[in-house]
DNA sequence: TCGCAAACGGACCGCACTGTCCGCTTACCG
DNA sequence: CGGTAAGCGGACAGTGCGGTCCGTTTGCGA
């Protein structure tokens, strides 16, 4: 990736990361580049010599936050007790997502579904379904929860505050009500089935998908 | 608001306000104001005679939105067992957010705590607070819930899924989490209390609170 | 030190979208 | 039916954005 370039496009290629690690966690995914270059105090044309254009730059920050998830979810799978470790992980990232619109975006939105990205998502995937099985063998967990749930209903903990980067924290609360839901004891039955990770490809790569921003 | 209008422009009126609604639903706040004027059949003036510009007729749709949701709260609140109540119209508002863009960003967004909304947003919010008191006390809903939380988590229900408009029912899925959760029994105590009204209006006056699309 | 390819960035293009203007049309009333 | 004001909508203005071009600068190897 850094290949053989001159030490100044070196210098300026850190310089684009740092910023648009920076204004993807304020701004998300509609970050302007003309900000991002001005930001990393570059040419807004330098920029497009790095990324050949928004999507890709943007993908690149998905790929970027799903590689800290990853961590951050091996990190929990490593607890004795797997029901803490679960409700460590959630919680270190929805704590994450408080504070960065980006990773808000990548966890549980459309682009989490996204073919160029499959390879981190797998990743960030397997240890939560390692600990996840762990916690329902356990009987820790509902038994009729899948992986992906749980990225989804932590996503749903971020979302449901309207005013998520307004009032931090917030998020604890409908986190605490979620990881009630998930305990085995009063569980009603899910109606729909979780669907397969090749399911969700397909639902993204669907026409109907057309989303802007 | 009909006032005296010519019977050309009363038409129009009816055939932009239909269009309005059609393309809301289908697109959110992020509706472009030349497709709606396209789909109306009248000009792109025409649009902005009717509504002085795009923010109004937003709060206009938002504001509909909500009347809707205020009257299926209603009817849920007129149901003898006040848990079946809170079912349903959680149900019934998730199943309309699965189908309708604009309803999605009107309940649980930043939007929601706008004081342009207050009266429509109280409509909504006061019979849901009776059911819930009712629910609380027979014991079937977990006490440290208030009113405004039932609606941000049917939010959040609707916003877990990354694919919320191209897997329909998805969310019934986590709704049902969410609904579990919602139960006395087993209920964890949730760390940050539920922020008032005013505390959410002041929150979404903020400048932090810069929301683009 | 010199030469040159690599890299830079200001200027520019095209597009999408909101909002305004103004000459033309049309409903309504006497 | 004819005068008139209300209404209409195509054309235009302004803005912000992604992406490209090309003359200038700069690192680096010979």
């Amino acid at each position: 990736m850094a290949e053989n370039l001159r030490s100044d496009a070196r210098r300026n290629r850190e310089k684009i990361l740092a910023a648009a690690s920076e204004l993807f966690a304020r701004e998300g995914a509609g970050l302007c580049m003309d900000d991002l270059a001005r930001r990393a105090g570059v040419g807004h044309a330098t920029v497009f010599r790095r990324f050949p254009n928004k999507e890709e730059l943007i993908l690149a920050m998905f790929e970027d936050r799903l590689a800290d998830v990853a961590e951050l979810v091996e990190e929990a799978a490593g607890s004795e007790d797997a029901w803490e470790g679960i409700v460590a992980a959630m919680t270190a990232i929805a704590e994450r997502q408080a504070r960065d619109r980006g990773l808000m975006e990548a966890v549980g939105t459309e682009v989490f579904g996204s073919p160029r990205l499959r390879a981190a998502r797998e990743r960030v995937i397997a240890p939560m379904g390692e600990l996840l099985a762990r916690a329902q063998a356990a009987g820790q967990v509902r038994d009729d929860l899948a992986p992906t749930d749980v990225f989804f209903l932590i996503t749903a903990a971020g979302h449901a505050s309207p005013c998520h980067f307004d009032i931090p924290d917030l998020w604890r609360r409908y986190l605490g009500v979620i990881l009630d839901g998930m305990r085995p004891s009063g569980a009603s039955s899910l109606s729909p089935p979780a669907p397969t990770l090749a399911e969700f490809e397909a639902a993204i790569g669907n026409p109907a998908a057309a989303s802007s921003a």
